[in-house]
RNA sequence: GCGGGCGUGGCGGAACGGUAGACGCGCCGGAUUUAGGAUCCGGUGAGCGCGAGCUCGUGGAGGUUCAAGUCCUCUCGCCCGCACCA
C-alpha cells in the first residue's frame, strides 16, 4: 500500500478534472427544464497579492455547496473571475515603478494558480477580468444606460477627499472621517463629481428586501440603517428680507411650537445673501469658511456644539412669531435640507445648543404625569402626552395633535409630510488611472455628450506617470482627452476622472452567464434562466457597499428591461473572519497563516477540511495550528483503512437493502453508516454546518477502523464507499483516488447517497432513568417496549429504587425509546 | 444612544425542551522506537469516594415545566455595524 501523498493525488485529479471539462457548465438550451438550474457564487476576489485563509474559507464553503449541488442531480453554475481595477494594484504600481495591468496580470496569475491548487470546481470558461476591454466596455455602456435614464449625473458639491490617496471617495468608503482604504483624515473639497442617483431607489430598496429568501439578520438591518428612512414633515419658515422660504425636515412636526431658534448648517447656499450687509457678515462668513476646511464626518468627531448668531430672524409658521437664526455646525447640509427648526425643550442638541447660547427653551408636550419638568429635555414619546402651548392643540393628545398640525400646514401650503432617508447618492468620480473611464465628453457647445455605443470601449490611454496629482492622471493623456464632440465634431474634451470600482463590481454575476457576448452586455433570455443567484456566499464587510450597489443596480436593469428580477442574490450567506492569537487575521498584525504552505505541507484536502470543520461557517473562528494537523490525521487514516480493504479485494459496494441477516457487528457498522449519511447531509444542506458534517464521518471512520476484522467485506466496502462519498464535497481529491482504489469512477458525478429508514431505527435503545429531574441510571430496552415495561425495568434499577424508596411517586413520565422520569415526593 | 450578535471543559466547538461536553486539538499514561518524530491503545469537566456511586457544573438572578445550555423576565460582560440623521 502507498503512503498518502496528498501532492501527487491532488495534481492527479486536478488534471482528470481538467481534461474531463468535469466543472464546465454551458448554458442551458432554450426550453430545457430550467428547474434543476443553481448558481452558487462566491464574491469575487480583488486580485491584490495572493489568496488568504478568508478567501480558502469562502471559497471552500461554495466549493462543498456546489459538489453537494451537482451530486443531487442539480446543474450547477459556478464561476470565478477578478474585480481587478482599484487602487492597491495602482499603488503597488507607483511603488515599484511598474505598470498597473502588469501588476494586476501577475497578481491574477498568482492567485488562479492557487486557485486552482485548491482544487475548487470552478467553470474557467467563464473567468473574467474586470479591468479587461471587452468587460469594461460593458460596465462603460452601463454607465451610459444609468445617463439615459436620467440617474447619472454631474454635480458641483462638497465631497470627501482624501489627500494620501488624492481621489474623492463615496459616502460609503469613509468610515469615522477616515479614509477607508489608506486610514487617513478624510477632508472636504468642492468638486464637480459624477453621481448615481440610488436614492430614488431608496424606498424599494427597503421594500424589496420582502423578496429576499435568506439573508443574515443583521446585513439587512445593516443596509436600513444605512438608508436610514424616516417619516417626519417637510415645513416652510419665511425669511422677510430675503423674501424665501427655507424648508426643514422634521420628525416632529407635533413640537412645532416649541421651535423657538431656526439654524442653517454652515453650507447651506443661503447664508451669504442672508448676511450680506449685516454687522454680522464677517463674523459669519468667518465661521463659515472655518467649517469649510472640515467635512461633516471630521467635525462630527468633535461633538461640541459650535455656533453664530446671524442677527437675522425667521417666522414661525404656526406661531407667526419671530425666531432667531443661526449657522451651527451641528446641522449637517448633507443630511434633510441643511436647515433644522430647533426645538430645545423636545431635543437633546437643540437644548444643549440652547443652554450653551442662552436661548429661549418654550415646553410643548408634558407627559400625561404632568407638566414637562425645568430645565429638562422631554424626547421620550408616550400614548399619553398632551400638548402644551399650542395654541388651539394645546390640550389634545400629543398622537393627535400631529396629525393636526401637519393637515393645518398644508391647508396653508406651508409644510406637508414627508419621507426622508439619510442614503445619499452614489458618487462615482475617482482622481485615479487604474479605473474605467467615464465615456463621457464634454463639448462647449453641446455639453455633457454620451460616447456613442460603437466607439465603446473608451480605453484606458497608457501613460508615463500614474502618480496621483488631484487631478486625474488620465488628463495628461492630451491626445487621448482632446476629441472632436460625437454630437456636433467640434473641439471637445473627454471626462478625465476613473469610475469607482464598484461599479464593476455591481454587475459581474450577471456577465457570467454571457462572459463571451461581444454584441451586448449580456442576453437577457440567458441571464433570467440563471439568476437571481441561488446562494452568495462572502464577508460581511461588503454588507452596505457591494451588496447596496449590486441590488440598485438590478432594479435599474429590471427598470430598462435588461433583466426579468428585481433582485441579484435569493439568498446571502456571511462567513465569519478567521482570527490567530485573538486578533483578526492580517499583515499588519503580522498574524497570517499562508495558505501555500499549508497546501505545501498537509495538502489542499486536509486545508479545505479544516476550514469547514473549525466551527460553523457563519461564526468568527481561531485558527489553529493543531486543528489542521488534525484534519491531516483523519484522512490519513481513511488512507490506510480504505488501503487495506482495497488489498483485500474490497471494492464500492451499496447498502444491504434491509437489516434482515446481518451479524450484530455488521448491522451495528451498516447502521453508523446511514446515521452519518442522514446527519451530515441535513447538516451541511440545511444550516450549512459543515463541522458538524465532518464530525459525523470522523465517527463512521472510528467505527469502521474498530469493527474493520469483525464485518463482513461487503459492510466494510458499503462503510467505506460511504465515507468516501460524504467526504467528497470538502476533500474531493482523496475521496476520488480512493473511490478509485475501491474500482469506482468519477465520483463527482456518483449521486450524492440516501440514508435507509430502515437503518435509522434501531431495535434496541438506551433509555434514561430520572427521579425529579436527575439522571439516576440507564437501561437498555427494546425499542417496541410499552410504557409499562419501560416503568417496570427502571424500577428495578438498583440505584433506581434506592431513590423511590420511602418516597411517594407522584407522576411517572414516560417518553418512548428516550427515557422514564419518576416524580416523587 | 440606536441596531445586530455572542457568553458551554485547558482550547475550537457538539447537544428536535429529554443522558451536557459529540468530533477535533491539547494534556496524562502505556505500546512500538537507539533517540526524536510518526503511529497504535487507554484516559481526560470540577470536587468527594477503594468502589457501586454522590455532589456541583452551560456569565449572574429569578420564572415556566415532570424535565431548561435550550423557552420567558431582569441583569452583567464581550464583539460587530451605525451614530450631532433633526
Amino acid at each position: 500500500m502507498q503512503r498518502y501523498d496528498p501532492a501527487a493525488v491532488e495534481a492527479k485529479w486536478q488534471q482528470v478534472w481538467h481534461d474531463a471539462e468535469a466543472f464546465t457548465t454551458p448554458n442551458p438550451e432554450p426550453g430545457e427544464d430550467g428547474s434543476r438550474l443553481q448558481y452558487v457564487l462566491e464574491m469575487l476576489p480583488y486580485p491584490s497579492g495572493e489568496l488568504h485563509m478568508g478567501h480558502v474559507k469562502n471559497y471552500t464553503i461554495g466549493d462543498a455547496l456546489c459538489h453537494q449541488r451537482r451530486r443531487h442531480g442539480l446543474r450547477v453554475l459556478h464561476p470565478m473571475g477578478y474585480d481587478s481595477f482599484g487602487l492597491p494594484a495602482e499603488n503597488a504600481a507607483i511603488r515599484e515603478g511598474r505598470n498597473p495591468r502588469a501588476v494586476t496580470d501577475d497578481n491574477i496569475a498568482a492567485i488562479r494558480k492557487q486557485m486552482k491548487r485548491m482544487g475548487w470546481s470552478i467553470d474557467w470558461s467563464r473567468e473574467l477580468s474586470t479591468a479587461e476591454p471587452e468587460y469594461y466596455r460593458w460596465t462603460q455602456w452601463i454607465f451610459l444606460q444609468l445617463f439615459e435614464r436620467g440617474l447619472a449625473y454631474k454635480r458641483e458639491a462638497p465631497v470627501n477627499w482624501c489627500p494620501v490617496d488624492q481621489t474623492v471617495l463615496a459616502n460609503e468608503q469613509v468610515i469615522d472621517g477616515h479614509c477607508e482604504r489608506c486610514g487617513s483624515l478624510v477632508e472636504s473639497r468642492v468638486l464637480a463629481q459624477w453621481y448615481f442617483k440610488i436614492t430614488d431607489y431608496a424606498q424599494r430598496l427597503l421594500d424589496d428586501m420582502a423578496l429576499l429568501e435568506d439573508w443574515p439578520e443583521r446585513v439587512l438591518a445593516m443596509q436600513r440603517n444605512w438608508i436610514g428612512r424616516s417619516e417626519g414633515a417637510t415645513v416652510e419658515f419665511r425669511q422677510r428680507d430675503l423674501d424665501e422660504s427655507i424648508p426643514v425636515f422634521t420628525t416632529r412636526p407635533d413640537t412645532l411650537f416649541g421651535a423657538t431658534f431656526f439654524i442653517l448648517a454652515p453650507e447651506h447656499p443661503l447664508i451669504p445673501k442672508l448676511v450680506a450687509g449685516t454687522p454680522q457678515e464677517a463674523a459669519v462668513l468667518d465661521y463659515v469658511r472655518h467649517n469649510a476646511a472640515h467635512s461633516e464626518e471630521e467635525r462630527a468627531q468633535d461633538k461640541a456644539k459650535t455656533g453664530v448668531d446671524t442677527g437675522r430672524t425667521i417666522t414661525n409658521p404656526v406661531t407667526g412669531e419671530e425666531i432667531p437664526v443661526w449657522v451651527a455646525d451641528y446641522v449637517l447640509m448633507g443630511y434633510g435640507t441643511g436647515a433644522i427648526m430647533a426645538v430645545p425643550a423636545h431635543d437633546e442638541r437643540d437644548f444643549e445648543f440652547a443652554s450653551k447660547h442662552g436661548l429661549r427653551i418654550l415646553p410643548v408636550i408634558a407627559p400625561a404625569s404632568g407638566e414637562a419638568p425645568e430645565g429638562e429635555v422631554y424626547t421620550a414619546h408616550s400614548a399619553d402626552d398632551v400638548m402644551l402651548n399650542s395654541g388651539p392643540f394645546t390640550g389634545l393628545p400629543a398622537d393627535e395633535a400631529y396629525a393636526a398640525i401637519v393637515a393645518s400646514l398644508r391647508e396653508r401650503g406651508s409644510g406637508e409630510a414627508t419621507i426622508n432617508y439619510r442614503l445619499r447618492d452614489w458618487l462615482i468620480s475617482r482622481q485615479r488611472y487604474w479605473g474605467c473611464p467615464i465615456p463621457i465628453v464634454s463639448c462647449p457647445s453641446c455639453g455633457l455628450v454620451p460616447v456613442p455605443d460603437d466607439q465603446l470601449p473608451v480605453v484606458l490611454p497608457e501613460i508615463d506617470d500614474y502618480r496621483p496629482k488631484g487631478l486625474s492622471p488620465l488628463a495628461t493623456a492630451t491626445d487621448w482627452v482632446n476629441v472632436p464632440c460625437p454630437s456636433c465634431g467640434g473641439p471637445a474634451q473627454r471626462e478625465t476622472d476613473t469610475m469607482d470600482t464598484f461599479m464593476c463590481s455591481s454587475w459581474y454575476y450577471i456577465r457570467y452567464v454571457d462572459p463571451h457576448n461581444s454584441e451586448a452586455a449580456w442576453d437577457r433570455a440567458e441571464v433570467d434562466r440563471w439568476l437571481p443567484v441561488d446562494q452568495y456566499i462572502g464577508g460581511v464587510e461588503h454588507a452596505i457597499l457591494h451588496l447596496l450597489y449590486s441590488r440598485f443596480f438590478t432594479k435599474v436593469f429590471y427598470d430598462a428591461g435588461l433583466v426579468g428580477f428585481k433582485e441579484p442574490f435569493k439568498r446571502l450567506f456571511t462567513q465569519g473572519m478567521i482570527y490567530k492569537d485573538g486578533a483578526k487575521m492580517s499583515k499588519s498584525k503580522g498574524n497570517v497563516v499562508s495558505p501555500d504552505e499549508l497546501v505545501a505541507r498537509y495538502g489542499a484536502d486536509s486545508l479545505r477540511l479544516y476550514a469547514l470543520f473549525m466551527g460553523p461557517p457563519e461564526d468568527d473562528a481561531e485558527w489553529t495550528d493543531g486543528g489542521i494537523a488534525g484534519c491531516y490525521r483523519f484522512l490519513q487514516r481513511l488512507w490506510s483503512l480504505v488501503g487495506g480493504l482495497a488489498a483485500d479485494g474490497v471494492r464500492v459496494t451499496a447498502s444491504p437493502a434491509s437489516p434482515a441477516g446481518l451479524g450484530e457487528p455488521g448491522l451495528a457498522l451498516v447502521r453508523k453508516a446511514h446515521w452519518a449519511i442522514d446527519k451530515s447531509t441535513r447538516d451541511s444542506s440545511e444550516r450549512f454546518h459543515f463541522n458538524t458534517a465532518v464530525a459525523a464521518a470522523m465517527e463512521l471512520l472510528n467505527e469502521a477502523a474498530s469493527a474493520r476484522d469483525e464485518v463482513e467485506p461487503a459492510v466494510a466496502g458499503f462503510a467505506a464507499s460511504t465515507l468516501i462519498s460524504l467526504i467528497q464535497p470538502y476533500a474531493p481529491h482523496i475521496a476520488e483516488e480512493l473511490w478509485q482504489q475501491l474500482g469506482g469512477e468519477q465520483l463527482w458525478r456518483e449521486a450524492w447517497p440516501e440514508a435507509l429508514p430502515a437503518f435509522l431505527v434501531h431495535d434496541t435503545v438506551e433509555i434514561a432513568v430520572q427521579v425529579n429531574g436527575k439522571l439516576r441510571g440507564r437501561f437498555s430496552a427494546a425499542a417496541a417496549s410499552s410504557d409499562e415495561q419501560l416503568e417496570a425495568e427502571a424500577r428495578a434499577l438498583e440505584n433506581v429504587a434506592s431513590h423511590l424508596e420511602g418516597r411517594d411517586v407522584v407522576r411517572v413520565i414516560v417518553v418512548p425509546r428516550k427515557l422514564v422520569n419518576f416524580v416523587v415526593r
